[in-house]
DNA sequence: TATTGTTATACTCTATAACTATA
DNA sequence: TATAGTTATAGAGTATAACAATA
């Protein structure tokens, strides 16, 4: 009927492979702590950088900023983080993790890393490098 | 503040790379013919397996039921398929593209096929097998 | 006027489940 | 009763845009 094969096709895979994975961490951790991917982006951000603004995870983490607003009302609604207005500009909002947010990501850490230890042994010896490469696939050739 | 690092994680890194390069292809393809990702899998697959149930749909192109019946609808209305009783179970449908869907198919097969050159001109010599063995992620060691 | 963050809109996705009509 | 497909539901994702407050 045609010659285009779907399965070979690159970002059919990738939409794949990316959803098969992505679920799996979620059974991880969705059901134990209660929150979303987007929820779960927001706190590991936090976590690693400290106190920031919905602007400064928006740009850093790959979502828009209303998608950041929203998760970080439900996540203060939980008493995960708290939000204070910024003290010399007030549009800013700064973004703080509670001690509760804290514990719940130092849990969230191990079985994280558990499971990116997992991963990279599925991919084997040279696993690291080879994912790399395959990020290339992000970089559209402008030149 | 944590010994965590988003960046590194492999599902995150995944996810924000599929959806680039899903955004990109559907760049290519979603204005100039005003369909979803999840038409144009079902498109694709009817293409080219000639027609085909719902129920072969959903298990060939990772989409459940409900999402494949709804893509169809959207299909139909739009005029790119038909739906017609099997003549002998009254339980399936069968989907089959129209002149107008083959068509469609035909210019929408250009533009995929040349984006997956780019992809594989992106990821250099030994693409293919790069990419294969980063798949690998998806297959839980289940041992 | 421009920027930060919030809210609105509308459609799609995801997961689950109920429903219908056939078998 | 089991199966194929549709529809319902509810929360979340996606994209865009309007909006309020502040700069």
């Amino acid at each position: 009927m045609s010659d285009f094969d779907l399965d070979s096709f690159i970002p059919y895979r990738l939409a794949v492979l990316a959803g098969k994975v992505s679920r799996e961490f979620s059974n991880h951790y969705s059901e134990r702590f209660g929150i979303s991917r987007a929820e779960w982006r927001v706190v590991a951000h936090l976590s690693a950088s400290g106190p920031a603004s919905v602007g400064e995870i928006h740009q850093r983490v790959d979502m828009d900023k209303s998608r950041v607003s929203r998760a970080a009302t439900r996540l203060e609604k939980d008493g995960l983080l708290t939000k204070e207005e910024h003290p010399v500009d007030g549009r800013l909002v700064k973004l703080s993790l509670t001690a509760l947010g804290e514990a719940m990501m130092l849990e969230l850490e191990g079985v994280a890393n558990a499971y990116q230890t997992e991963l990279l042994a599925r991919l084997g010896s040279d696993g690291e490098e080879t994912f790399a490469a395959v990020e290339r696939l992000g970089k559209a050739a402008d030149a």
